[in-house]
DNA sequence: CATTTATATCGTCATATAGCGATAAAGCAA
DNA sequence: TTGCTTTATCGCTATATGACGATATAAATG
């Protein structure tokens, strides 16, 4: 292994790799992402569609669709004039689905605390 | 690639959906944050080994400490004068795997391409 | 060539936050 | 009480980035 330099951590994990997983999630940190892909889940969408189901400016929609296709989350095909988008790393639906069950669960259990016996 | 079928449900998600779900996320979009993660992950630890092990000062181990606890990411319990740090979701682990083990593949073919005849 | 459509990029502003030093708060020892 | 340890919080600066308007690029159309 190179001489890679840590800070003095007894990880496994170096700064390189510490910093390619956070630019993953960062790209999923953003609501307006979030729903960009969840508006690809059922299928590609040309960036004009994305626009109008998103609510958003078509710049705004532009860069933010940027930020996901740098993260490999997303691709993008030109057909004439448009650009359809679809999701082209399948650890999104994973990561989303897994993040959605969880904050359920939390929700969930937080109404029942609510419901049940609410002091 | 052609676009990939999801398997998702079609999830209509409110704004404080999104906006919850990618506050999870962000917690994790720190190279620090996932530095303190990681350091967790063999089991409890307190603030100061946290902040030795990280190579980051007190006060900002301290920060973003608080901000993995109120993701709900982390725990604390206090004994004496020390606070004891441990993950307590589990998805933790699961999310950080995944995309550790995606960034893998994913630079894995990267090298196979830069390798096997750089033009 | 000019125009329309579809998308990307640029400039700017406002906000969020990482990192740092100083300090406060809380517990323990003498 | 004083002093030490441990952690949290405050104030500050620099930077990153989301949102918006204006403009640029590119393809299709007339």
């Amino acid at each position: 292994m190179p001489p890679k330099k840590s800070t003095s951590a007894p990880l496994h994990l170096s700064d390189t790799a510490l910093e390619l997983i956070a630019s993953r999630f960062r790209a999923l940190s953003e609501p307006m992402r979030l729903r960009l892909l969840s508006c690809l889940m059922p299928g590609e969408r040309t960036v004009g569609q994305l626009v109008e189901a998103s609510g958003s400016g078509q710049a705004n929609v532009s860069k933010h669709l940027a930020v996901l296709r740098e993260a490999g989350m997303i691709g993008t095909r030109k057909e004439g004039p448009s650009t359809f988008c679809f999701i082209a790393d399948p650890i999104v639906n994973e990561l989303c689905d897994m993040m959605c069950c969880r904050l359920r669960e939390e929700m969930e259990g937080k109404a029942r605390a609510l419901t049940s016996r609410a002091g």
